[in-house]
RNA sequence: GGCGAGGUAGCUCAGGUGGUUAGAGCACAGGAUUCAUAACCCUGAGGUCGGGAGUUCAAGUCUCCUCCUCGCUACCA
């Protein structure tokens, strides 16, 4: 097909936090070098994006630190957008979705898709906080994990051990709001029905984009649809988000995965009148770029609503990427082990085009991929300076000395093989290049610029056009050829300004005013040639494109991101000011159900009596036998000896412990608990663990052994 | 447990439909050089292609089994 204009997104980054280079690595930089390009090649092309502003972990952070949620967003929005701004990603626009636009946008959709009938409306019991008035959300409802004991479980998961859980549950659930004591009431919401759009999904991706999506987005998808798709609820019951446009849908909003799709459309709408020309026309190329977490959402469910709605273009590919680890470990907000993109401009001013560089020859483009700042350190060094920052320097500094300063001419009747096989080389790396990046292959694609500017130094090393100068009885004859060495050096530079535009777009205009040359050179058709400095053009001095990165400041970051760690894991995790609990490059929502990441306050228990105390009967006994349960990832069966008796408990530590190794441990039971079968399993009671802040599990047991059976109090 | 994506030189990655001595960049070693950010240029060493079995004249490339990493999902209470 061929297109007529490109319409690129970028996942809306969830503003709860600053984005970290995780994000930029794999969506945002090759998101915007996608776009640079494009724009070079003088396509029509829109860059949007915006801060993601729905959400329930929005309103938690607010209560916590005691503001209105649209004051967290306020803040994050801001940190957000002037990093992406000092990062050189060139969005288009950057709204957000508190905006109006995107209020009535997503309202309309809604609405559309409520009038054609598309929705199923069901009923359920949700829990309610009765003292606030209010329906609460699975994270809304704080409780007692039931396997790891920690008190501030949320209602879908333990952030503790990493147990999903309902509800249910919860030992002395309580509402995150409030403290109360949540109870049942019935609630109505509209489904997606999913399951309607399968069989079209199915024939859309599994057939129509086997060959042309990438490997790991394809197999997310076919895993999605060849396991059955369900009905999913669009609209939540909370205050804070885009209201649902019904007349009985008071205290509900859209669910934020239905809205902050939307405000791609919404942010475009915002930025053009003609929006629909990007949003409708079928000559229209739509790519979304985003993180691996993100693929469901942008393959299945947003392109089903975009269907059920119609009228709109479906996305041509989205080239998700991978995770970025940092130093051979995941990205954790709550621990803070990240490199934050605000902190890494403080600390490496101007050095935007040297994190740029590395992100992208480094990205998780087929697996997840780890940033070490040794690697930074390396790449920086001997590629991105010692090759293309030392290529330029060299042209620039041997012109100045042989050739007064100015371009020399070529004297096109006197070229030799190597001259014409270097003038083939040019014109072969812009086509290199851009087949690559036409195919989203952007580390091989910034490979092929580095490896022009590679070729360049062995042309001037074979020319040696500073030997050549110092024989002055050949002097007519040399400098013919030093005109000719250095001509096309200069021009392969120049070349080297274009192509590098889309992936390092700050040295590329560094290059133009060094060349003296205007911005408009570097459009991609301008590519390939050996025409674009002028013969007796007089150039810039030299100067240093990229500065070396010196060990001392490798040192200093990787120190501060342990002592970040040591913060975040020996304070409370409150004082985390960070992002959500989440290495993907993407913020728009997670694929777990009420989205969210981030810790709810710890909200201590309310107070109990004694008596309240005295109904736990807790007691010591000794693990005699351990084996993991089949089939069951997390489920240990423990035998315990109480003393009196032998008791079967099953307990959700296999993630962190082997069962030969603890067995002959004496533990704490909760003895009374009532019994609950898993796996087939009758479990009669519970073993107490702390969890570290590092994430252990630590046994609560007597300091000294004890008899087994005596009751702890 | 199921599904998906990976596991190829120290590091990061290439290796359509199976076919000569498995490639690249960086790191490393030796050499050459001095125009240049001790950079560049040349040469070299480095891999039983996660492991095992099989199909084949021939497998990194196909089949089966198995181990490890990441993600989704199930189980979990």
């Amino acid at each position: 097909m061929d297109y007529k204009r490109y319409l690129i997104t970028a996942a809306l980054p969830y503003a709860n936090g600053p984005v970290h280079i995780g994000h930029l690595a794999g969506c945002y930089l090759p998101a915007d070098i996608y776009t640079r390009y494009q724009r070079a090649q003088k396509r029509d092309v829109k860059f949007v994006c915006g801060s993601d502003e729905h959400g329930v972990p929005i309103t938690i952070r607010a209560m916590k630190e005691g503001i209105t949620p649209q004051d967290v967003v306020d803040k994050y929005h801001a940190i957000i957008k002037d990093s992406f701004k000092e990062m050189g990603i060139s969005f288009d626009i950057y709204s957000r979705t508190s905006n109006k636009i995107h209020h009535e946008t997503s309202q309309a959709f809604f609405t559309k898709l409520f009038n054609d009938g598309v929705f199923e409306e069901r009923e359920s019991e949700q829990y309610y906080d009765e003292s606030k008035d209010i329906f609460l959300a699975d994270r809304y409802i704080v409780g007692t994990c039931p396997i790891c004991g920690n008190e501030n479980a949320y209602g879908d998961q333990c952030e503790k051990c990493g147990s999903s859980l309902s509800p249910e549950q919860l030992l002395n659930p309580r509402s995150a709001l409030s403290s109360a004591v949540p109870v049942k009431k019935r609630t109505k919401h509209w489904y997606f029905p999913l399951d309607k759009y399968e069989e079209w999904l199915k024939e859309w991706i599994v057939v129509g984009k086997k060959d042309e999506w990438k490997a790991n987005v394809y197999g997310q998808c076919k895993s999605w649809l060849d396991s059955g798709l369900q009905p999913r609820a669009m609209t939540r019951d909370s205050t804070w988000g885009v209201p649902v446009p019904l007349p009985d849908a008071k205290g509900k909003v859209l669910y934020v995965w239905f809205d902050a799709p939307i405000g791609y459309i919404s942010a475009t709408k915002e930025l053009t009148n003609q929006w629909s020309d990007y949003w409708c026309r079928e000559d229209t190329k739509l790519v979304h770029f985003i993180g691996k977490d993100n693929i469901v959402f942008h393959c299945i469910i947003f392109p089903a609503m975009l269907k059920a709605h119609g009228g709109f273009v479906l996305p041509d590919n989205v080239p998700a990427n991978e995770f970025l680890n940092i130093e051979g470990e995941k990205v954790s907000t709550s621990r803070n082990w990240a490199v934050w993109v605000d902190e890494y401009l403080k600390d490496f001013p101007g050095q935007q085009d040297a994190l740029r560089y590395v992100l992208c020859a480094n990205a998780p483009e087929s697996k997840d991929n780890d940033f070490t700042w040794k690697d930074f350190q390396d790449r920086v060094n001997n590629e991105l300076s010692a090759i293309l920052g030392n290529f330029e320097n060299r042209a620039f500094v041997l012109m100045h000395k042989l050739c007064k300063g100015r371009v020399p001419p070529l004297h096109s009747d006197a070229l030799n093989d190597a001259d014409k096989t270097l003038i083939q080389e040019i014109k072969n790396a812009r086509v290199k290049t851009e087949t690559c990046l036409e195919n989203y292959k952007f580390r091989d694609g910034l490979f092929e610029v580095i490896d022009l500017a590679r070729k360049g130094n062995k042309y001037l090393q074979d020319n040696a056009p500073w030997s050549l100068a110092k024989t002055p009885e050949l002097q007519i004859e040399n400098q013919k050829r030093i005109d000719i060495c250095m001509h096309l050096c200069l021009q392969l530079t120049a070349n080297l300004a274009i192509l590098l535009n889309p992936f390092l777009p700050f040295t590329a205009n560094k290059m133009c005013k060094k060349m003296k040359v205007v911005e408009r050179m570097l459009d991609w058709e301008n590519a390939g040639r050996i025409d674009l400095l002028k013969t007796n053009y007089p150039l810039l001095a030299p100067s240093l494109l990229f500065r070396k990165i010196e060990d001392a400041e490798v040192a200093a970051q990787v120190e501060k991101l342990r002592n970040n760690l040591k913060q975040a894991t020996s304070t409370k995790m409150d004082t985390s000011t960070k992002a959500p609990e989440n290495t993907a490059p993407v913020t728009i929502g997670t694929t777990t159900e009420p989205i969210a990441d981030q810790p709810v306050i710890p909200i201590g228990k309310p107070v109990i009596t004694i008596d309240d105390f005295m109904k736990i009967d807790l007691r010591v006994g000794t693990i005699l036998k351990a084996e993991k349960v089949e089939k069951a990832d997390k489920l240990i069966r423990l035998e315990l000896d109480m003393g009196t008796e032998i008791r079967t408990v099953v307990s959700g530590i296999a993630l962190h412990f082997k069962p030969e190794d603890i067995i002959g441990k004496q533990v704490t039971v909760v003895a009374n608990l009532a019994p609950r079968k898993m796996k087939g399993i009758e479990s009669n009671g519970m073993i107490l663990m702390a969890q570290n802040g590092d994430g252990r599990l630590i046994f609560v047991s007597p300091l000294e052994t004890a008899d087994n059976g005596i009751e702890v109090r």
